[in-house]
DNA sequence: TTTTAATGTGTGAGAAGTACACAAAAAGGG
DNA sequence: CCCTTTTTGTGTACTTCTCACACATTAAAA
């Protein structure tokens, strides 16, 4: 029997969150010969080296082309039909990534090569690959995820407000949410601890926390199942 | 930049059902000059062709080495990290594969190199590269999703009683349910229509249904979730 | 000083979950 | 043939969670 090799490529979706907007960066593929797609949107990724792991590869590409520090990673799903780069066999190993979004950064990207588009807003053609796909399942897998498990806290600062939390969830799950029964879950956790009181900006001034991840390892062993 | 270009397999870990317990098929590699782990457990599964896509590779490893017809896939997760494989960097895409049990081909695949094991009652050493791993997360998965998408049900006959329903919930999770709260869960879908009567057994005659796909195909769109 | 904007907190109604008991139908045993 | 056993089918009360909703507090802006 004929044994085949094929390349193998991660391919990250990045998502970072800034005043009430999910942002996720896309890279203009340059014209160049042989290579396919010119001009489209892809996803920041690229082929794995011999001795890396799957996730070191995403890591290196942020950092390489980005210049990004990554909160969070987790494997999303792996692309590999027989027709998806027009050369040759390709398989794809897509990952989610979350960040703390860097404003002075991402106003940089503007300018060049990548592209910081709100989720809500993606271009609507033009992309290399599969990658809108790509795109479509880790924004479900986002939204799907965010209401069991606290991956959402890796997109705000390590101390975070209570009404900032709030409209991070809102933005991604994309539907307003009571503010006192919001509260009210959050605090039922007892997983966020109170620190400093920033009092920036109009109205009463805000009460700072920071979730406890320690505590929050433990209740999960217990079967603690944390639910928005 | 080095290119490297990898060998890409597909395993699948395979569910069946029958009298309380899921049994999944495990292949006893045999020894052979150049192949790792001799003698030790593997899942079905192999390298890729060319031209196929990892469903089409899933189905016909799964024809070739244990005469199965699946019911249900969904892809689980890639497993490459760089020492997985003695002889060479490989990629593994990982599948979870439900089926309707034949017990006859079951009993026949005891005396050869195939054999179904509980999956309460794994062995616990002699794996061949990382398959305890995918094995574990494919019973996580099967655990978690069966609680909010009829995936169970690709276990069943298609005609199947409500007793029969909750057996395969309570063999899946682990824990006793209440007969006539699951019941009352079950109908208040009203994705089930009565079949013919069947009276086998002692008791009280058990009504067989039959799941009404293009209902819940129907309800699904409209945002509903199936959970038990 | 008054107004405006934002945060912080409690209560009651309805829905859903959970515990629980008795009736019906058929097979098994004397 | 009747009584017992086994299994299925169904309803009701209690508790818990969800969801809608209003007023007090604090500081900046007018």
């Amino acid at each position: 029997m004929k044994i085949s090799e094929f390349i193998v490529s991660v391919d990250t979706v990045v998502f970072g969150y800034t005043d009430g907007v999910i942002y996720t960066p896309l890279y203009r593929r340059t014209p160049k010969k042989g290579e396919p797609f010119p001009d489209s949107w892809s996803l920041p990724g690229g082929p794995i080296q011999a001795e890396e792991t799957f996730e070191e590869a995403c890591k290196r590409k942020l950092v390489e082309d980005l210049d990004l520090r990554i909160e969070y990673l987790e494997q999303l799903y792996t692309f590999g039909s027989p027709d998806r780069d027009p050369r040759r066999r390709s398989i794809s190993v897509s990952y989610l990534a979350l960040i703390r979004l860097n404003l002075t950064q991402m106003k940089r990207d503007g300018t060049e090569k990548i592209h910081w588009f709100p989720i809500g807003d993606l271009p609507n053609s033009g992309w290399a690959f599969d990658h809108e796909s790509v795109l479509e399942m880790a924004i479900k897998r986002l939204k799907a995820k965010v209401s069991y498990e606290p991956i959402g806290l890796n997109l705000l600062d390590e101390e975070f407000s209570i009404p900032q939390l709030q409209s991070l969830y809102e933005s991604i799950l994309e539907r307003k949410l009571d503010r006192r029964n919001f509260a009210k879950k959050i605090h039922s956790f007892k997983l966020l601890v109170p620190t400093v009181k920033l009092a920036v900006g109009r109205g009463r001034p805000t009460q700072f926390f920071k979730f406890d991840m320690n505590q929050y390892r433990l209740l999960i062993k217990d079967g603690f199942i944390f639910e928005i």
